[in-house]
DNA sequence: TTTACTGCAAAGCATTTGCAGGGCG
DNA sequence: CGCCCTGCAAATGCTTTGCAGTAAA
């Protein structure tokens, strides 16, 4: 979008067009930090706010509250255990022609979308009812 | 699904069906406390997290971290504003088919989805490129 | 020099947890 | 009588912010 970056958003873009998934911020300062392009956690936090506000990278909130950042490219979708928070990763994706859609009836200029699955794993469906199941 | 539910979360379940809209945890603690359910902010919590676990409700967190309770009844998925955080309601919602599809291929006991569009809202399109815009 | 970016450390906030008291079966 | 539910308060963990130093234009 726009082309005025800092050092370290670049040094970001980087990292994330690299990995193959989506990153936390704490462990993308972990990460910058060993490829020596180290910066503040608070500065991680100001580069990710700012090309967020680009359209650059999507982000997506885990029920923990942690955020999971990601370079905008492909659909991502997930499926998420309610009880043991592991989710894996969806192909399918049935909303292009609904994004498309919106952006005009809404006149939201869209970045992105995210569709998340929430439920139990089969490995979570017949453990502890109550509670217990730390397993997975 | 389970019929083993304690008061408090009888009267969570009261509230959240009354109200036409998701509410966070904090609000919800408030809520109860007007109509004479008082009862502490971590059983609130508690009582959600149990909810949560048998399917009687559904969560959405927002990018701030927040957490919106409300009963898994109809789709209700999102437009929300990257700058100003507001979202709004969609009423379609192209997905059962592929919900159908992945509680077989995935053995997941899929309770909801979430389905959300990330961009600008047309108020925060047009202003603060580099910040500003506490408008909206 | 002038402005924007950065680091560090100190908050801020939603949520979780430890522990002791209390209610219900 | 025993166990689960609660409340309170402390603690967690991620994220944000204030402020002063620094780099870039």
């Amino acid at each position: 979008m726009k082309a005025r970056r800092t050092r370290s958003q670049e040094q970001i873009l980087t990292v994330l067009a690299d990995l193959n998934q989506a990153i936390s911020a704490q462990n993308l300062y972990v990460k910058l930090r060993e490829q020596q392009h180290t910066m503040g956690l608070a500065t991680v936090y100001r580069a990710l706010e700012a090309l967020k506000l680009e359209g650059s990278i999507q982000v997506r909130t885990l029920p923990s509250g942690e955020s999971l950042y990601s370079p905008v490219q492909q659909d991502r979708h997930h499926l998420t255990c309610l009880q043991c928070g592991k989710s894996m990763a969806i192909e399918q994706c049935p909303v292009h022609d609904l994004e498309a859609h919106l952006n005009q009836s809404h006149q939201f200029k869209i970045f992105y979308h995210t569709l998340e699955f929430f439920g139990l794993c089969p490995r979570c469906q017949g453990e502890g009812e109550g509670e217990g199941a730390v397993s997975c």
